[in-house]
DNA sequence: CCCTGCGGTGCATTTTTCGCACCAGTCGTA
DNA sequence: TACGACTGGTGCGAAAAATGCACCGCAGGG
C-alpha cells in the first residue's frame, strides 16, 4: 500500500538510527527522505525524532506514532485476508512465535496438518525464548505465540493454557534409566546439563532447587535444546526439557520429575491483547488449542 | 493527515452512493476521484464499489476496508491525543452518544466539573436512542455510550454499570400526588403519555404490562422526554421518565413506581469493543464511572 | 588541522495527480 | 420511440508533488 510509504521510511529510519543510512537501504536520496520526514511531522504536529550529533532517534511521540503504524498494518493484513477469505481464496499467512520445544513434533504435525486442509496458507516460525517472543507479539512480528512459562503477561491475552511436566532426558545407559519416580535430587545429583536462565524450564529447576536449599550446577549450559537432546547421548549428564518436545522413539530417555519437587509448568497459547487477527491465524489458533487440550486429556493423570 | 484522503473520499463516495456527487462535494474533478478509487482497488487487490446503473455502493470488502479506515482514524487521535498530553499540554476532545435523561442534569454537570480540571478538552454530545447510541459506538463516531437498557451488545464493551429505577411523573395536581407507593395498575388506568418503544423506559413498561395483562396505552406518544416532562403540566396525565432525568425542584412531581411491578433498568457506560480510548475518553469515562456508582450508592436502599 | 559523516536547503527534473473534454451506457419521460 | 439527464470511464495536456543533485553548516576523531 502505497499510503503507508512514509510509516515504512519512519520505521527504517528509527531502525537504522540515521537518515542517510535508511535512505540508502531504501534507495532513495537522503534528502527526499528528509523531507518526508519533515512535512509528516509538521503535519502530524510534533517532532518524532530526536536529532543528535550522529543520528536521530526516535522520541516519545515517534514511539507511539510507529507503534500506530504497526498496529495499523497488521489490521490490514487482517482486512485483506478476510476479503480474500470472502472470495472464496482461502489465503492467508501466519506467523508465531514459539519455544523450541514445540519445534520437534508438534508444531510441524500441526502446521501440516493446517496446510493439508488449506493449502493457500504460508506460515512463518520464529523461535524465541520467551521474552522475546512477547516483544514479538507486541511489535506485530508474530500473530501467535506458544510460550513455555512467559514472564510478563502485558498485552500478551493467552488464548489457551495447557501445564507441561519438566522432564530429565538421558541416555538409556544412564543410572537413572532404571529408575521409576524420578525425584529433583537424583538429577541434581548427577551431572546435568541444563538450558541457560532465559528459559522457562531453567526458571523452574532454579526455583524449586532453591527451595530445597539446593542449586542448578549445571556441567554444561546451553541455548539449545536440540544440542541437550543430543548430547545426553555423547556423555552421561541428566538434560533437561518440557514433555511436548519428546517422544519414546529417539533413542533418548525421558521421564518426568515428580511433581511433588517440581509444579508443572504453564505452556501457553497467546496473541497481542485486543487485536483483531487474521482469519488464518484465527483458525490456526483454534486448531492449536483443541490439540493442546486433546493432547493434556491423553496424558497420564496429573495436577492441570 | 495527508495519507488518508483516499480513505476519506472512499467514505465520501459510500456515503454519496455517487462518484460524481461526492466528488462535488469535495470540491474535485470526477473523473479525479473516479482514477482514485480504480487506483486505490488495483493497489488493494480487490473492488470495493459495486457498480450500479444509478451510482456506486461499497461491497462486502469494501465495508470491510471502511470500517479498517474508521478503526485506523480513531486510532490516530488517540495517538495524537496521547501526544499533547506528553508535551503538557492536557487538549482532547471527548465525544459521547447518550440518552436523553442524562442531557436536564447529569451531563451538563459531570463535563463542566470535567472542564473545570481540563479546560483544553472539547467535548461533543450526540443524543442517540439505544440502537442510534450502539451505532455510533460501532463507527466510532462516538468515544463513548451512556444508554439506558441497551439491545444488542455486540460490540459494547460495558465500563460501568449502575441501576436506575422507571419513575412516574405528573403535576402536583394530579390524584397520584398524594399517594404513598405507586404502582404500575395505578398509572396504567390513569391516562398517560408514554415514548415510543425505541426507549428502553417503554421497553420496560410494555414487558411488565403485558406479563400483567395490560397495556401501555398513551394518550400521547413521543420521543421526546422533554417534552413528557413538560407535557404533564398542561393536562393530567402520568409521564414515565428514569430517576436521572429529575429533580425534585423543577415544579414537576414524580415517584419510582414499584419494583414489585416494574424491575430496574440497567444505564450503562460503555465503549467500541478493545478500542483504545484517547487519554481525555478514558479520563471521563473514570470520571463518570464514579458518580454514577456515588450516585446510586446514595440512593433510597433497593436491589441494585 | 583537515577529513568524514551527519542533517538541512535551493533548484531543476521527474513522477504523480488533476482538470477538461469527451465517450458509452442506462433510465425516466415527453 | 427519441431525447435529455444522469451515471462511470478514458485520453491528454497542465498543475502539483516528490525526487535527485549539488551544496551548506556543523560536530567529532585521527
Amino acid at each position: 500500500m502505497r499510503y503507508l510509504e512514509t510509516f515504512r521510511l519512519i520505521e527504517a529510519v528509527a531502525r537504522a538510527g540515521s537518515i542517510r543510512k535508511a535512505a540508502e537501504d531504501a534507495n532513495i536520496t537522503a534528502s527526499a527522505l528528509n523531507r518526508r520526514i519533515a512535512r509528516f511531522e509538521e503535519e502530524f504536529g510534533a517532532p518524532l525524532f530526536e536529532r543528535l550529533s550522529r543520528g536521530v532517534r526516535l522520541n516519545p511521540a515517534g514511539e507511539l506514532v510507529l507503534r500506530h503504524y504497526l498496529a495499523q498494518r497488521s489490521d490490514l493484513a487482517r482486512v485483506k485476508s478476510q476479503v480474500a477469505d470472502l472470495s472464496g481464496e482461502r489465503r492467508g499467512h501466519v506467523s508465531i512465535a514459539c519455544s523450541q520445544a514445540l519445534l520437534p513434533y508438534f508444531l510441524p504435525e500441526q502446521i501440516a496438518l493446517y496446510r493439508r486442509e488449506h493449502p493457500g496458507v504460508s506460515f512463518g516460525i520464529n523461535v524465541r525464548d520467551r521474552e522475546a517472543a512477547e516483544r514479538d507479539l507486541e511489535n506485530f512480528a508474530s500473530d501467535l505465540a506458544l510460550v513455555f512459562e512467559p514472564v510478563r503477561l502485558v498485552d500478551f491475552e493467552v488464548i489457551h493454557s495447557v501445564t507441561q511436566a519438566v522432564c530429565a532426558v538421558f541416555s538409556p545407559q544412564h543410572p537413572l534409566a532404571s529408575r521409576d519416580e524420578l525425584r529433583l535430587r537424583d538429577c541434581l545429583d548427577h551431572g546435568h546439563i541444563a538450558p541457560s536462565a532465559r528459559y522457562g524450564v531453567r526458571s523452574l529447576l532454579d526455583i524449586a532447587a532453591k527451595s530445597r536449599h539446593r542449586r542448578v550446577d549445571p556441567r554444561v549450559e546451553t541455548e539449545s535444546f536440540e544440542l541437550i537432546r543430543h548430547y545426553v547421548l555423547h556423555e552421561q549428564l541428566v538434560g533437561f526439557q518440557i514433555a511436548i518436545g519428546l517422544r519414546p522413539d529417539s533413542g533418548i530417555c525421558f521421564r518426568s520429575i515428580s511433581e511433588r519437587d517440581l509444579p508443572r509448568g504453564h505452556l501457553l497459547l497467546g496473541q497481542m491483547r485486543s487485536r483483531a487477527l487474521p482469519v488464518a491465524a484465527l483458525r490456526f489458533a483454534s486448531q492449536l488449542a483443541t490439540e493442546l487440550e486433546r493432547l493434556s486429556e491423553s496424558e497420564p493423570p496429573s495436577v492441570r
